[in-house]
DNA sequence: GTCTATAGGGGGATAGAC
DNA sequence: GTCTATCCCCCTATAGAC
């Protein structure tokens, strides 16, 4: 899970992420990873024996990532407010990175993807949309929300304003990134 | 302009589109464009010496279909109803035919582009914005759609909502992008 | 688990004939 | 405007030593 393992294949996995988002999957190689790890191509192989094995533990990692944020946020019993603003800065935090999600990422490199790997994505597609559907309609139910449109369109809604907005601001700027986040609120605001 | 001629570099033009919006820039190469026109590599660097060239090309191309498109919905008197209509249809198409909008695609490469060809996509995204927001407001002033949100950030919701619903779609089916167009045209109905 | 070395292929790009 | 031929580089991936 997220960042706690400093070993090697954990490094791979995570300076993978970071270059998938910012680059795209098929514009770095595994030389950029060995070089920003001091190590060689081939201990690169040795983790992920082919470009797909690490494709496939990246979004591997990302459901882990959503499953363990899904227990925290029960745990803690944040509010769907709360939750909800947590999750919308996750995206924030990808603009100030000048990275897209990796929705968005996997999305645009879909069809080169083999098989296995599109599963994976489909799975962590619906992961994540099945969260915020939840909070949002915990969000309904208490009254913190309001929206008219079903819990699962009003999420398709928001999580196409967020992905696509972490798109725009790369070409546009932050602002416009800021400016969807503020609107987005209003359009579930009680 | 959009399919006019059918000279050689309008077909290669067109052909990296069709790539680009399926595949992505990376991953396409001018042997896939020789291959399918049947002509041989060196024909395309004929047309266009670099690579850059054609997305240059391809962004540009896109400008001049949206301004040949504003200039047609100015002489046939389209309502600004059915003006968005019709932009709306093109992202349906998208789906239909497994390809993601230029601007998202563009998103995801925009790290890897040299400076000549971000400058470019930035114009034909201002361009595009200030389109759709041109008809927003002139919907808004003659009644026939409603919103809260300035024209402008109506104008980047509604466009996020289209970008990564076709994105979405890509993933989990066309069923979500229709389910999303339907939200978004109550989401400004008057 | 990491290294050196290298195979094997594909990519972008150019020179020069036609 | 298209061809043949080719260069050079980078990529993914593997074999085998340490």
């Amino acid at each position: 899970m997220a960042a706690l393992a400093n070993d090697t294949k954990t490094q791979i996995l995570e300076l993978g992420i970071q270059l998938i988002q910012q680059h795209g999957y098929q514009a770095f190689s595994y030389a950029d990873i060995a070089r920003a790890l001091h190590i060689k191509n081939a201990a690169v192989h040795y983790h992920f024996p082919a470009k797909e094995d690490l494709y496939l533990a990246i979004v591997q990692y990302y459901i882990d990532v959503y499953q363990h944020m899904a227990r925290q946020m029960n745990e803690t019993q944040l509010s769907p407010k709360q939750q909800l603003d947590r999750f919308i800065q996750r995206y924030a935090d990808l603009v100030d990175a000048n990275k897209i999600c990796i929705i968005g990422a996997a999305s645009a490199d879909y069809n080169n993807m083999p098989e296995a790997v599109k599963k994976k994505v489909t799975e962590l597609v619906d992961y994540v949309l099945g969260l915020v559907e939840k909070t949002l309609a915990a969000g309904k139910r208490n009254g913190s929300f309001a929206f008219t449109e079903t819990a699962k369109n009003q999420t398709m809604l928001l999580m196409t304003n967020l992905a696509a907005g972490v798109q725009l601001a790369r070409i546009t700027g932050k602002k416009d990134f800021e400016n969807i986040r503020k609107s987005i609120l209003k359009t579930i605001q009680a």
